[in-house]
RNA sequence: GGGAGCAUAGCUCAGCCGGUUCAGAGCAUCUGCCUUACAAGCAGAGGGUCACAGGUUCGAAUCCUGUUGCUCCCA
């Protein structure tokens, strides 16, 4: 059979998840076998797959695939987020290039474009999953408004409700005037921006001539303003004590308040205080009681209140203002000046802080247990230096501005009765018995008409935050049998980015509704960046189209690329040269399939010594590097464990075994000799399937025939088994032997044609181990292989440990070179030694140390004189000789 | 402004509850090789005052203090 040279991936890839989805090999239900399950951290329905999408699932799926083939009845179930802002202001986009202007539509019509969308692009990113290999579950897709999950989310909030943890407030919001929503605290992004400072003097009321200047970065607010501040013990202002200022431009009165808040060294030391447009001067206000004149209108025009410029857009007004300003003489000064402004992280619209009543969450008494369950390491955060970050934010977590004003997502189920007051019910039907219910006797009943449902939706979090419960109905069905099963999940893998959005939500949301952890464990994956270090975006274009890299390089070289270089919590610098790594592994892979399967078979061959003393030392490398790959794995460190793979695969099996075995040109090879290679290309094929599930499936089917049903996913992680301990270290001396053999031919060219002959003389009493030696003959082509008892002339020699090596040459020696290798080498062993000796000579060191440390330094101390006395006799002999 | 983390080879990182010549890995670089699985390869080589300055110790990349630089989180 022919194959083709290099590893082709196309077709492949294909033809193997058709066949995994046809067997249904990735559907779980409950069984008698241990679980294991992570639920996917639902994408948006607006998104596409982009690269740190790659990472993330990648990830995923190796823990998925390797806890099936522990004999795990693994479940990885997939879904989506409805991403209540991104995908309304999606669907808004949409239908104004349709022509349509979302206020022109009933709730119900939007919702219909909504979902709309959804079915047509909500499931894009799934399907590019398929393609990178991804074992999740179909047939438990999950969106976050799906049915199930959508009353999940309706029953929690009235429960929380009920418990009193949801209330409805007046707060000082942060307004994205774009999505004319609120948003939280952590969906606002701060960036440092180059402003101005505007120095503004006020007329102090009652007098012609004398004024108070102030600073700020926001003239347009001066419209609202209801008073100015300073500082108490500021003699500068000393003298305004119950003065009254006027607000230029309409010479409205407001009163001097003095307060410790203000910070003397800023500006003039003089604040103007706008309660409705900034939160600390809410705070002010609330404290003074002062007047709140709310000048903006939702899309951040000018409202009536600010009685000029109504009607017109903040940052027009900003320098409409200052002109105004400038002219009537109010201006002092204006400087340049840096600094944070907030951001809609949704639209990146400037935050514009806004008084308006909306539903919070309380989180203190939530974020206690949340918090306990992190500290005691209930749950493993990996890396565990996120704890930190985790602890600081739920040690100060503020209440959860969970409505926003949009119509994509879970209504909020709370009642208006025409008083103003407010039930809250799973139905309209439900809100009416309980209102009439509160009635006082005699009271008129209230009809169904009379019912306003609350016009607001639910933050995406608010459901995002029971997903672990939700995908498995638990909060409706708290006892049926999936989340009986699968909760709570393993593990976890997200972005550091939403530990406070959504992990610590997870977390509190799980103690509320199940008294137990969502997860086990979770993973913080980093940001996949450029090679300079920025954040992929479409913005910047810097961005590879993950599609195309699977098709160009196959996913198998994509998902090892990505995963080589990104330990856990460490972000990720994307480079093509990756992916290539990946790549070229694959192809190392495929070729050593091709060699092997080359080799013609003679069952009647004895197994010669050289291969059977091979397969034992295959055998005791292989059982070490599982062990190693098994604590790597449990210790979450994923491309350390692949890295481990790696080198098991191309340097001890490719580089060193199938070299080792390797039969002659066109030569048989034994039997027993052929089944260990199988057997051992195998268990590397389990080993690897996690990180690269196409390849080994395809190899795994090359390798044997199998029957339809069989796949390399259904089978077991090879497990460790007895080994000769011994032989890795016998193996290390005679790698080195070989190496040295290899660089002597390399410096005297002679080529690995022509056979040489060794000779071999042990010192210091020694007695030879044989083990290697015909694997040397084999490996340096050697024709002669002799122990001696002196040294042989006309030869080139070298020293591994104490013992001496000969190759006999003819005319090639040339004396003074040698020499020098050997000073060198003596140099270096006696500068060892005398460090060893200065240990050792020290009294301190012997009587304090460990006595295996001492002992440690005696024997190398005795290897390294035995060195010395056999390099000294090597130079006497040769230089003697010249 | 408050907090956290990081600094080791050209690059990305491991080592860090002190102890093997401990200074490592992969990639990149350089030198030989088209050796009948693989040039997407093989065989080799070079490369670091472990950011800087002190301290503790018989012994420090590892522990402590300070300095500098970078990153992240919160306000």
């Amino acid at each position: 059979m022919e194959i083709a040279s290099k590893y082709d991936s196309s077709g492949i890839e294909d033809k193997w998840y058709d066949y995994w989805m046809k067997q249904g090999f990735f559907h779980s239900v409950p069984d008698h076998r241990e679980p294991y399950c992570i639920v996917i951290p639902p994408p948006n329905v607006t998104g596409v797959l982009h690269m740190g999408h790659m990472l993330n699932n990648t990830i995923q799926d190796i823990l998925v695939r390797r806890a099936r083939m522990l004999g795990k009845n693994a479940c990885w179930v997939p879904g989506t987020d409805h991403a209540s802002i991104a995908t309304e202001a999606k669907v808004v986009a949409k239908l104004k290039e349709q022509g349509i202007d979302k206020a022109t539509l009933t709730r119900d019509q939007f919702l219909e474009h909504a979902w709309e969308w959804k079915t047509k692009y909500g499931g894009i990113i799934l399907d590019q999953l398929k393609k990178l290999g991804a074992s999740c579950d179909w047939e438990r897709t999950c969106f976050t408004m799906d049915e199930a999950l959508h009353d999940s989310v309706i029953q929690v909030f009235i429960d929380l409700y009920n418990k009193g943890l949801i209330y409805r407030g007046i707060r000082m919001v942060n307004w994205d005037p774009k999505a004319l929503t609120a948003v939280s605290d952590e969906e606002v992004n701060y960036k440092e921006v180059n402003s101005k400072l505007y120095y503004v003097r006020y007329r102090v009321e009652g007098s012609q001539d004398e004024w108070v200047t102030i600073a700020t970065t926001r003239p347009e607010t001066i419209l609202g303003d209801t008073a100015i501040c300073v500082h108490p013990e500021d003699e500068r202002y000393s003298h305004l004590r119950g003065k009254r200022i006027l607000v230029p431009l309409l010479n409205r009165s407001i009163p001097m308040i003095f307060d410790e808040y203000v910070d003397r060294e800023f500006g003039t030391g003089a604040l103007k205080v706008t309660p409705a447009h900034d939160i600390n001067d809410y705070n002010l206000g609330l404290k003074y009681n002062l007047e709140v004149i709310d000048t903006f209108n939702p899309n951040g025009t000018m409202s009536e209140a600010a009685r000029l410029f109504v009607g017109e857009d903040r940052f027009v007004v900003r320098r409409k203002i200052t002109e105004e300003l400038k002219n009537h003489d109010h201006i002092v000064k204006i400087v340049e000046y840096t600094n944070k402004v907030g951001y809609s992280e949704r639209t990146d619209e400037v935050i514009e802080p806004r008084i308006s009543v909306q539903w919070f969450m309380k989180m203190k008494e939530l974020a206690k247990p949340a918090l306990d369950m992190v500290e005691d390491d209930t749950i493993l955060f990996h890396p565990a230096k996120y704890k930190n970050m985790y602890r600081h934010w739920m040690a100060n977590v503020t209440d959860w501005c969970i409505s926003r004003q949009l119509w994509w997502g879970q209504r909020i189920p709370a009642y208006y009765l025409p008083d103003g007051s407010f039930v809250v019910a799973k139905s309209k039907e439900e809100a009416l018995v309980l209102a009439n219910a509160k009635l006082e006797i005699g009271n008129s009943i209230f009809t169904l008409q009379e019912l306003k449902q609350d016009e607001d939706v639910l933050d995406t979090w608010f459901s995002s935050w029971l997903w672990p419960i939700s995908v498995f109905d638990g909060i409706r069905n708290p006892d049926n049998p999936d989340i009986k099963y699968y909760y709570p999940t393993n593990d976890l893998i997200t972005a550091p980015e939403i530990i406070f959005f959504w992990v610590a939500r997870m977390i509190m949301a799980g103690w509320e509704y199940r008294r137990e952890i969502p997860f086990k464990n979770v993973y913080f994956t980093g940001i996949v960046r450029d090679k300079q270090g920025r954040k992929m975006s479409k913005m910047l274009g810097n961005s590879p189209e993950p599609l195309d890299l699977i098709r160009l390089n196959g996913a198998d070289a994509v998902r090892v690329g990505m995963l080589l270089c990104s330990p856990a919590g460490n972000d990720l610098l994307y480079d093509d040269a990756l992916i290539e790594q990946g790549r070229n592994f694959c192809n190392k892979l495929w070729n050593a399939m091709r060699l092997v399967k080359g080799w013609p078979v003679d069952v009647s061959m004895a197994q010669p010594d050289v291969n059977k003393v091979s397969v034992a030392w295959f055998n005791a490398a292989f059982n070490t590097a599982l062990q190693n790959i098994n604590d790597l794995y449990n210790d979450y460190r994923l491309s350390e464990a692949l890295m481990a793979t790696y080198k098991l695969v191309w340097d001890d099996f490719c580089s060193w075994f199938l070299e080792m075995i390797k039969p002659a040109y066109q030569q048989p090879i034994d039997g027993p000799t052929y089944m260990a290679v199988t057997g051992f290309f195998e268990k590397l094929l389990k080993v690897l399937h996690p990180f690269m599930p196409f390849i080994t499936e395809e190899i795994w089917h090359i390798i044997e025939e199998r029957k339809t049903g069989e796949s390399i996913m259904l089978t077991s992680q090879p497990v460790i088994e007895n080994y000769d301990q011994e032989l890795t270290g016998k193996f290390v001396f005679a790698e080195n032997v070989i190496m040295a053999i290899r660089n002597a031919r390399k410096e005297k060219n002679i080529p690995q044609k022509e056979a040489i002959r060794l000779f071999i003389r042990k010192n210091n009493n020694e007695v030879p181990d044989m083990t290697f030696d015909d694997l040397i003959r084999k490996l340096c082509n050697i024709s002669e292989l002799d122990y001696v008892s002196e040294k042989v002339d006309g030869s080139l020699s070298f020293v591994v440990g104490s013992t001496e090596f000969f190759i006999p040459l003819t005319g090639k020696i040339d004396v003074e070179e040698e020499l020098k290798k050997l000073e060198e080498e003596l140099a270096y062993t006696t500068g060892f030694l005398k460090k060893v000796m200065q240990k050792l000579d020290n009294v301190s060191f012997v009587n304090n140390a460990p006595v295996a440390v001492v002992d440690s330094e005696r024997k190398k101390q005795e290897d390294a004189a035995a060195r010395i006395r056999v390099l000294e006799e090597q130079i006497r002999s040769l230089s003697g000789k010249s």
